[in-house]
DNA sequence: GTGAAAGCGCTAACAC
DNA sequence: GTGTTAGCGCTTTCAC
C-alpha cells in the first residue's frame, strides 16, 4: 500500500488540506508547516495518487493517440511532438498502436473515454464507416491526424497531399520521363488518392504526352515489391513514385534484385521523408512531410479544444520535395 | 458530464450497486432488473468511470511501458509482443517514449507511479548510476528489457548478445575473413560489451590469424557513417559487424557512396533483424533478436510479480543468424 | 436478489 | 493560515 495524503498529514502534524495545499504549491502555507509537510513527504516518500487526484478535479492530465501502425517509421516522428508539446503543457501521452487492425482502433477509442482521458488524436489514415459514426459522436476532444472526416465538423491536421503528389510528378517531368508508375497505397485512406490527384495534376498541366500506370500497394514494404512485375514488362526509362518511402524501399529492394539501376535506368521518387530516406542506396528523392509540427499542432488542438474554443475544418501543413540520388534524367 | 452509475440506476429504477452487479456480470441479478439495466446502459451511453473504478479496486489495469527511443525500429516489435499479452490478461499499456534521454525516463518512471500502474516494463539498454537506485527501489512490479541491474534482484528480460556475436562473427571466419570491423553502440549499454565478447570469444577460439578493430558509434545510422574512414584507410577485403541493424544501414550507405561492393569487396553484418533488413540492397545478413517474445515475456512476467511469486534473475532468450546477401567470401 | 452505506485518496469550498 | 467537511464515481460488505 502506497502512503497516503492521511499518512502526510498525520506525520507532520497538519491536517490533509494542509497537505494538499503544499502539494498544489499554494502561498497560504506558513514556513513551519511546509518545511514539516515537505520533511514528511520525503521521509514517507510519498507520492500523490493520480487516481484520486483524477476522480476529484474530473480531469485526467493525460491524452491518448492512437496510431496505425508503430511499425511504420512514419508515426514516431508524430509521436515526438506531441509528446513534446503535451509535456510543455504538463500532460500526458498513452500511446495506442492499433497494429493496422481497424476493430483494435475502436476497441482503444473506447478504453481512452472510459479512462477519461482528457482528448484523443487518432493519426490513422484510413477511416471506415464505422470509425465515423463513432467517432462524429465522439464525447471528448478530439483531433485527427492524415484523416479528415465527412462535414469538417472534427477538427484535422493534414498534409497538403495533393500538392506533394504534383511535386514529386513536376519534378520527374521536368527530368525528362513520359513514362511515371504510382504504386499507391491501399484505397481506404484518403491520402492516396489526394497524392494521385496531384500526380494527375501535373501531368495534365505538362506540354508532353505522358502515360501514368497505377499499381496498388499497401503502403508497407511488401507493396513496394509491386515493382518487380513492373519492371520484368516495361523498358526503362520510366520512374515510379510510391504512396511513401516505404513502399519506395521495397520497390527499390525489388529493382535491385533485377540488376536495375537507379537512377540510371529507373527514377523512384517517395513520400515522407523518414530519416532512413537519406540513407537508402540511393539515397532517396522524396517529398517530405513536417510530422513533428503535425504531432505538435495536434495536441494543441485538443488544447484550444478544451478551453472552449470551436475548431473546426482542416488545418493543411506544407510538404516540400527532397531532391537526393534516387531520381535522374530519363534517357 | 459524462453519465454516472447513479444515472444509470435512476433511469432503471435499481440501486447502483445492482448496477454495479450488473457492470461486473455477476450472476446475483434478477433477470428483469439485467434487462432494464442494460436497456438504460445503451439508452444514456453509459460508459463506467476507470477512474473511479480504478481508486476503488486500487489497481488500474494498466503497465507502463517505457521505450527508449521509438525511432529504433527494434522497438516496435517489443511493443507489439507487450500489447498483444496485456491485452491477453485484460490490461493496456501506457507507452512512454523517452527519446534518448535518461532524465525523461526518470520523469516517465515517476508519472506512471502517480498514475499507479499496476507494473512498468523498461526496455532501456543502457541505465546510468541515477536509474540503478531508482529502479532497485521502485516500489511497483518491474522488469528490464535489455538491461540488467547489479544483483540481479529486478527480472530482465535479456538476448543473448554474447551468442549473437559470436555467431555473427563465426559466419565471416568460415568465409575466409580475417580482419573484422566492429561498429559498436554507445559505451553505456551493456548489450554492446557483451556482442563484442562474443566476437573477441569466436576470434580466440580460430586457428587463424585474425584482426579485430572496435570502431564507437552510436547505435543509429549516424554511427554506421563511422565506416567512411574505415574504407578510406583499408583495403578490401575486410568484414564489418555493427551493433545493430541501423548501424549496418548506415554503414552500407557509407561504402555504397564510395563505390565498394558488398559483399563482394566488404561483408556487412549486422544485429537485431529489424523488419527493414530484408530489404537493404544487398538484402542484410543478421543476428535476429525475438523481439516480440521478449515483449509478450516482460508482460507475463509482470503478471507473475503481481500474483505474488518472487521472479528475480535474467531470462535469455536464443538468438539466430540469418544468412541474407551482405556477408560473402572474402577475396 | 437487492439496497444502504462506507470508503478508496484527493481537492475545494467554507468556516474560523 | 488552517481545519472540517462534502463529494468525485465506483465497488463491496452487510443486512434483509
Amino acid at each position: 500500500m502506497p502512503t497516503t495524503i492521511t499518512d502526510v498529514a498525520a506525520r507532520s502534524g497538519v491536517s490533509s488540506a494542509t497537505v494538499s495545499r503544499v502539494l498544489q504549491g499554494s502561498p497560504r502555507v506558513s514556513p513551519a508547516a511546509l518545511e514539516r509537510v515537505q520533511a514528511a513527504i520525503a521521509e514517507l516518500g510519498y507520492r500523490p495518487s493520480g487516481v484520486a487526484r483524477s476522480l476529484r478535479r474530473q480531469q485526467t492530465g493525460t491524452l491518448g493517440l492512437i496510431v496505425t501502425n508503430i511499425n511504420n517509421p512514419f508515426y514516431p516522428e508524430i509521436v515526438r511532438g506531441a509528446e513534446d508539446a503535451a509535456q510543455r503543457m504538463g500532460a500526458s501521452i498513452i500511446l495506442c498502436n492499433a497494429a493496422e487492425d481497424p476493430e483494435r482502433e475502436i476497441a482503444y477509442l473506447d478504453l481512452l473515454l472510459e479512462r477519461r482521458v482528457d482528448g484523443v488524436i487518432v493519426a490513422a489514415g484510413g477511416l471506415t464507416k464505422r470509425h465515423e459514426d463513432f467517432l462524429s459522436a465522439f464525447p471528448s476532444p478530439l483531433v485527427l491526424i492524415n484523416a479528415d472526416l465527412p462535414g469538417g465538423q472534427v477538427p484535422a491536421v493534414l498534409s497538403d497531399d495533393e500538392a506533394g503528389g504534383r511535386a514529386a510528378a513536376d519534378h520527374l517531368l521536368e527530368l525528362g520521363h513520359t513514362r511515371l508508375i504510382h504504386i499507391s497505397g491501399p484505397a481506404v485512406r484518403e491520402a492516396v488518392s489526394l497524392r494521385l490527384d496531384g500526380v494527375r495534376a501535373a501531368i495534365a498541366a505538362s506540354d508532353r504526352a505522358v502515360t501514368l500506370e497505377v499499381v496498388e500497394g499497401d503502403g508497407y514494404l511488401a507493396g513496394g515489391l509491386a515493382a518487380r512485375q513492373v519492371a520484368e514488362r516495361l523498358q526503362p526509362p520510366y520512374a515510379i513514385i510510391t504512396h511513401n518511402d516505404v513502399t519506395a524501399v521495397g520497390a527499390m529492394h525489388a529493382l535491385f534484385e533485377l540488376g536495375i539501376r537507379i537512377p540510371d535506368e529507373v527514377s523512384v521518387v517517395g513520400f515522407d521523408d523518414i530519416a532512413l530516406a537519406a540513407f537508402t542506396n540511393p539515397a532517396l528523392t522524396t517529398v517530405a512531410q513536417d510530422k513533428y509540427a503535425m504531432g505538435r499542432l495536434a495536441v494543441e488542438t485538443i488544447a484550444r479544444l478544451r478551453s472552449g474554443e470551436a475548431v473546426t475544418g482542416n488545418q493543411v501543413l506544407p510538404v516540400h520535395l527532397v531532391v537526393r540520388r534516387s531520381s535522374g534524367p530519363a534517357r
